[in-house]
DNA sequence: TTGAGTCTGTCCACTTGTGCACACAAGGGA
DNA sequence: TCCCTTGTGTGCACAAGTGGACAGACTCAA
């Protein structure tokens, strides 16, 4: 992206995560001996409810992680997106407890990880680590607030067009999201038919495309402007809240 | 509730909130210079979008906090309850950051406070401190998991009969609620006709009274037929968090 | 090349929820 | 006491979303 000439600095070096390549050469030290990254394909589940969380992932690249919060149907609902942007396990309850949802793999791809007790151990030692892991902790919490309340009032057109372009920003891919319209009828929480019906409105529109397990986007303003505006809010926070504690000009992906 | 014969102890001394009941004396310690309580009224706004967190609120007693998210419509959006289980006001993101949502009195009463700084300070003096905030910080990010699962799936009736009770656990009045059905409706994100409506079927079967501006429970089993399970499955995860780490024998209001 | 299994597009009857309208009820202040 | 404001109950036309069904299309593996 912002590959510059010349040597490759320090931070270029590191997975390309947004929360690890944004701490200080020191906070990053203190982490670095413990980081190790792999790849986890699609599907794979990083935690369920009822796990002791002793593990922090952090998507790195195209890979992306979700929460799935279970029902009693058996359907798992989906709340949030995490990718490059953040990290999912022991964020906010600093480990050792048990998973409230499952966390899911929705993209494969590297994640590097950490175990939280490592983490935690850097934090006592780092005023700006515990810093800027609190900040992101509060970006979560605004996403998942943000969530909630588009649940509650905006139509499944406006959540499918919010949930497509918040798969493209954090994945970088601008073109398509390799999705069945089961899969997103499941994540959005409603139903299969009426998901479709909604991608083909969206295709007469010139929209996007439909191909077997993905669609293609054609129109990233067109999906804006079917989307509701909570990607945007959510955005405006991580960048409020972010500005000025990462060392490099990385862009935010919200 | 279970006040004991005998000299008061000095937990029973606290404000009334579980959270603060339920330090060891010794981490109380290190908080009670630094706490006052104050009454609030019910529409009280004790944070705005963009507000500097620096207060945290304990709710004690019947009193009761809202998170609302900000509708483009200038609709505000409930998300969760907390009543005196919890606080509000910088549990995640640890202060001195704008403030993602409004948090808004919803019934009136005491609330202990606190500033963050010095919530902060005590925390990095007690491993005890540190680990019973997160835990409860996790406790809170459940209910928010599941509010969004819930206000994708389950229908207004069910939310409806979910709110109520979850109102009443925390205030702990069993009879009644005190909310006009426009303010209901609002809370759930739903139009005013077709709250009215539920809560008349709600009478219809002798589950609850309406009175002008409030509701009166008659049939809290029938009200916990109606309802969806998330009530219950925040609870357990907050008795699951939570056990063990109180002195204290009280139970929690999940 | 042929299945078998999955995914997609569409139909239909039905339920849930919206938004507006309007009559009436309750209750506090002048 | 009466009025005025606010809250409540209900009717209606309509929009949004459900859930089941089924035919056809795609694709991988044998």
């Amino acid at each position: 992206m912002d590959a510059r000439i010349g040597k490759v600095t320090e931070v270029e070096s590191r997975p390309a995560n947004n929360l690890l390549r944004r701490l200080s050469q020191a906070d990053y030290a203190l982490l670095a001996p413990h980081v190790t990254v792999e790849d986890s394909a699609a599907g794979q589940l990083l935690y369920n409810p009822g796990d002791d969380v002793q593990v922090v992932h952090f998507p790195c690249g195209p890979s992306l992680a979700t929460f799935l919060v279970p029902n009693e149907d058996g359907r798992d609902v989906e709340t949030i997106l995490v990718g490059r942007e953040g990290a999912v396990g022991g964020i906010v309850s600093e480990g050792f407890l048990p998973a409230y949802t499952r966390i899911c793999v929705k993209f494969g791809g590297p994640f590097a990880r950490i175990h939280v007790a490592k983490l935690e151990a850097a934090k006592l030692r780092s005023a700006s680590m515990r810093n800027i892991f609190a900040r992101y902790a509060d970006c979560m919490l605004a996403q998942i607030f943000q969530s909630t309340a588009c649940n509650a009032i905006h139509s499944i057109e406006q959540r499918t067009a919010k949930w497509i372009l918040a798969a493209m920003e954090r994945t970088g891919d601008e073109s398509s999201v390799p999705l069945t319209h089961e899969q997103l009828a499941t994540l959005l929480g409603v139903g299969r038919s009426y998901a479709s019906r909604v991608l083909q409105s969206f295709k007469a529109e010139r929209i996007l495309d439909t191909r077997r397990g993905s669609i293609l986007v054609r129109s990233r303003d067109g999906l804006r402007q079917r989307a509701c505006l909570c990607n945007d809010a959510v955005k405006m926070h991580f960048e409020e809240v972010l500005r000025g504690v990462y060392p490099t000009e990385e862009r935010e992906a919200g």
